[in-house]
DNA sequence: AACAATTAAACAACTGTTTAATTTAAACAC
DNA sequence: GTGTTTAAATTAAACAGTTGTTTAATTGTT
């Protein structure tokens, strides 16, 4: 049984049948867990059913495994971005939406990020990171702009630093989601879903409050 | 040539020699840049000078090295902190000194931090993560009953989630510091000190800048 | 028949740790 | 200051286990 051919095709996207997305999933899960070095193929294999061949089979090799996990994860999102903009209201109060979507975006994929910010500072590691850094070139411009016309506006104060507000919201989501089996202590919440909730609820709702405070701050 | 004896004393407090310490240096940079697993002691020995079986010798394994980086590094800030709430001023004035503050320590032990964050929510990794934990929910307790005193003296709003004020502080540096290699790009800074002088001005200023807006803003 | 999919086995290289031997340095008796 | 003892420091080599990848053979599908 074959459905695609197991090669990169001349536009560098990979064809990805059912059983190539349950690797990656399964590599994903691994990776974020016990790190790109901490994760062999044969844990991916025997975790995914299949044989340790298949892996150099499908993706050539262990790094270009996580290259490919890394483009099917990360795209961008600007159109969902822009359905937000072009909806009335006033700029503060788009935040809200605009907070809301970023963390939802994030949550998704916490996994692939997290191996990506391990992995990405590493100067010996030969791979391929270009995907990300598209992806988060466009995703500052983005803010950059609605920073820029909430401003113009005068809906915004003057005197923010635009380039820190996404290591803000980010940076924030992140710090919890790494240190989660610190604030699950500290909250008293047990299982995951109870964690869900705090993140689309408590969590989400401090980064807005945040965000709003400082994008009207007058010092 | 010895100093002192190569095992754990009965307190658990391991007595460190100037070669201990360069070899425990060695290894945290190496950890932070290529992660635990992806750091050999080969690479350790080689770079600190030492012949491989030293770090068996002194620290026991390559993971009772690791703890032994932890005990080294992590200490408490109780007194620093101390003083800070001790000066005279408002509590919207000593924000600044406390936030400079955690910025100027978290920077300095940033990388075994960023060891830390990703070898702590591995379960598989059977390391004594007690110091760093004792030493979070130290600084937890310090913000919690800072941020208490404040609103009592009505200079803080009300409806803050206290318990996120940590994440958004250190979260905001890491992922900058994590994606410094994104951020220099952002920036136009090359060098090491150019990134060291942002973070102790304009990124310490951002921050500083976010927690008064967060602790003042009345919805 | 043709070729993709899948497999078990083998591969050489590398892993953390231990060994057993040697070197170094302090402690001691004089 | 001697020479001797004692134990720590240091070393190269060996250890057994694991790593990612490749091979060559087999199975499955069209």
């Amino acid at each position: 049984m074959f459905n695609f051919v197991p090669v990169l095709l001349q536009d560098g996207v990979m064809k990805l049948n059912e059983k190539k997305i349950q690797i990656l999933l399964t590599a994903e899960k691994l990776f974020a867990d016990n790190g790109f070095d901490g994760t062999t193929i044969r844990q991916i294999s025997k975790k995914a059913g299949i044989n340790i061949a298949m892996i150099s089979y499908y993706f050539g090799s262990k790094k270009k495994l996580l290259e490919a996990l890394l483009i099917y994860r990360i795209s961008d999102f600007g159109s969902e971005f822009d359905s937000i903009v072009s909806d009335k209201g006033t700029y503060l109060e788009k935040i809200d939406a605009f907070i809301e979507m970023m963390v939802k975006r994030i949550h998704q994929n916490r996994r692939t990020h997290k191996i990506v910010s391990f992995e990405y500072s590493n100067p010996f590691r030969e791979i391929n990171f270009e995907a990300y850094e598209n992806y988060k070139k466009e995703n500052f411009n983005i803010v950059a702009n609605f920073v820029k016309n909430g401003q113009e506006q005068s809906e915004f104060s003057k005197n923010i630093n635009v380039q820190m507000i996404i290591p803000t919201i980010l940076g924030t989501y992140f710090h919890f989601y790494y240190n989660k089996n610190f604030y699950q202590n500290l909250l008293d919440i047990s299982n995951e879903s109870e964690i869900e909730h705090y993140v689309h609820n408590q969590l989400t709702q401090h980064i807005k409050q945040t965000i709003k405070a400082l994008l009207t701050y007058e010092e």
